[in-house]
DNA sequence: ATGTTGATGTCGCGG
DNA sequence: CCGCGACGTCAACAT
């Protein structure tokens, strides 16, 4: 529909396929208040919403909306005078993103389906290939749990080396930051304050801030740099 | 464009304004790979992509598009054959989404306004706001630096109690968590090292979850319930 | 460009 | 539901 009028547009909203998404072009006014609160001066956006519950209002720049209400929220269509106003409401918390809408430049309703696609070079994919090749760590060392659960997080890999130490294993993806060897910290004071002996701590991943790593290296955790590959890792000794 | 030739659609994408956002709904393929690797089977899915470069493939479920391209992605139309390809390219990391599009629905082309949106309700916010009101903390409190650089991260205020001591405190918006708790020791251990004194840490925030509680209550550290509202705070004694 | 943190994070998993 | 952590996080900001 081009420039339909508010009435019909309302209709149009209202008998819409409840499994469509929807696609608003409109001149329009936005204001959201919830966890936090925003708005939008009158102008030209894009929204868009999906049959879940999604609602979104997109500006022309960058991947995220301006504001929006996650999949779960309500929508609400009325007439108030000349103005069409759409009603987001999202119940726990509570949140609500109203739009008041002064004039409709575009309004289509689209069919699309939902399917789950799988990611590949994932951090559980890494895992995953070091549990099945636990000599990459080191020689002799032994997978004991996978996911091993602290009360204050998971241990990637909770294993034991070839002097028979325990060792802590936490893998990131892509480059670790300071919160990256935090965890393992976390994860190793834990196991020492449990177990009452101190076990090693081991970083893997492709990369590492340098502040972070010298934040490792004076809390004496070692690390262990990888080159991902689709199928298997490779070690780098040379950083 | 309702149900366009692919010919006729690359002559209109090649040609629309590059200030204009492009909406395109049809039965595609996608593949992406890059940081990680992705793909969607033949299917209906809605393509947006904006002058900024930003490219997403969105399903009819939540927020995030299935596949994506950031912004600063450069797009190139071809005809291959009987299909529409569209390529978006970003090249720092080189990442790449391929769709080939297969039947064609909808193509529309859209002038959006671009604006930055303030948000109220922030951490910075509520820091803004204890800076000002530093008695909040507690009675004495003095504010010595506002984000302060530590090389390991910035410590969101750093002050003196009524004693003379230091004091670290880190704020959270929302629930904190464990991570919370670490960054707060992180920045107090920071301290303590280069000062040769342990100095208090505070956590503020509106809620903390139990395990994160009682692992800074382990560490020694503070917590500062808050109830939040947009122009002040208020102290919540019973927890 | 690198590095770090905040976010109305969102999303998925597990208890 | 809560809690916890990953995410192709994204996005802003400082160095």
């Amino acid at each position: 529909m081009i420039k339909p009028s508010n009435e019909e547009a309302a209709r149009f909203i209202r008998a819409r396929s409840p499994s469509s998404v929807l696609l608003i072009k409109a001149i329009m006014r936005v204001d959201y208040e919830g966890r936090a609160k925003a708005g939008l001066e009158a102008g030209s956006y894009l929204i868009m919403t999906k049959p879940d519950g999604t609602f979104m209002v997109h500006g022309s720049k960058k991947e995220k909306p301006l504001i929006w209400n996650p999949p779960g929220s309500r929508l609400y269509v009325e007439l108030q005078g000349n103005a069409l106003v759409l009603l987001s409401i999202r119940s726990s918390p509570r949140e609500r993103v109203m739009v008041i809408i002064d004039e409709l430049e575009f309004l289509g309703s689209f069919d699309v389906e939902h399917v789950d696609n799988k990611v590949v070079g994932t951090e559980s994919d890494i895992v995953d290939w070091l549990v099945s090749n636990p000599d990459f760590i080191e020689q002799g060392f032994t997978v004991l749990e996978r996911e091993f659960e602290t009360g204050v997080g998971k241990i990637d890999i909770l294993g034991r080396d070839s002097t028979g130490r325990i060792v802590v294993i936490e893998v990131k993806r892509s480059q670790a930051g300071p919160d990256a060897v935090n965890q393992l910290k976390r994860y190793v004071d834990h196991i020492a304050q449990k177990r009452g002996e101190r076990p090693r701590g081991i970083l893997v991943s492709p990369d590492i801030s340098s502040s972070a790593y010298f934040y490792l290296k004076t809390n004496n955790l070692e690390y262990i740099k990888i080159k991902r590959n689709l199928t298997s890792l490779r070690k780098i000794t040379d950083y």
